[in-house]
DNA sequence: GCTACATCCTCTAGCGACTAGAGGAGCAAG
DNA sequence: CTTGCTCCTCTAGTCGCTAGAGGATGTAGC
């Protein structure tokens, strides 16, 4: 039972990088933690599954927001998980908008690299179409940012 | 020929605001730009199209420094396309990878959701899956971030 | 001329989720 | 006892804006 570890063990057994894992704890979604004699951290086996639930919750674009709630939920597991359930429906329906848009703007794309002769930057259809807002089919998809 | 309106304005006219348009001439983006007597920017046509660019060029997902090129590029209407089509090409290639790596995300968190039969959290497929990463078909993606 | 009011100016600080680096302490092996 | 690794705290930087303070300017109506 390897119990309790370093922040640089923990590292890798997470997959969360040391300075990450330090930020987690400044911004309270890791607990304050034991430390030894010499004032280094220790990760027990809790805090081990701590991390790595975070770690899959960024993963899938969870914000931190949203993991400071799904861990408050896993750590009371008596309440009914309708908060839980609508957290991620609500990351779904957000990755749902990100695909939309970015295969609107994969077409767009696409189709100036494919009308580019490879001639001068003057008959250019990649610069002509920025150019040009009225020639293309993408009219302000909006949210154009995160995961 | 509405030549030399006013920030204000050339927001209106771009659909750019008017602190993203004062922080593109901050960046270098836009030129330092013709003023009144009382101080006051003045857009001419000219940088009315450019910001139109930028516009467009952000929408697609371009960072400002792509930017800067492609602008370079376009005043200079001699020079040969490839870097024009370069930074298209490599603009493609990440959202394709996005596409790619939302799409498993979206597939994952389907998975959660439809599995989640909506009882207590203690046994909740949407905790669950999270504190599991064995559990899970999703293995690191990597850049979950950006457009 | 005078008063509202909108618009403009500059400057600084904040967002989210880290990441990088300075400057120093602890600890095991040779 | 020195080398070299890991650890500590703290501050500042990343990206592309956005928000707000505090003040100047411009315009329309009276």
């Amino acid at each position: 039972m390897s119990r309790d570890v370093s922040i640089g063990e923990a590292a890798r057994a997470s997959g969360v990088k040391v300075p990450t894992i330090r930020f987690y704890e400044q911004i309270g979604l890791m607990p304050p933690l034991q430390r030894t004699e010499g004032n280094r951290r220790l990760y027990g086996a809790d805090d081990l599954r701590r991390l790595s639930f975070i770690r899959h919750a960024r993963e899938l674009g969870f914000e931190v927001d949203a993991i400071r709630t799904l861990l408050a939920l896993q750590d009371d597991p008596g309440q009914p998980c309708g908060t839980a359930d609508e957290i991620a429906r609500a990351r779904l329906a957000e990755v749902k908008r990100r695909i939309a848009s970015l295969t609107a703007l994969r077409k767009e794309l696409e189709r100036m690299i494919t009308e580019c002769s490879h001639g001068k930057v003057g008959e250019c259809r990649v610069i002509e179409i920025l150019a040009d807002h009225g020639e293309c089919r993408h009219h302000h998809a909006g949210a154009t940012r995160t995961a």
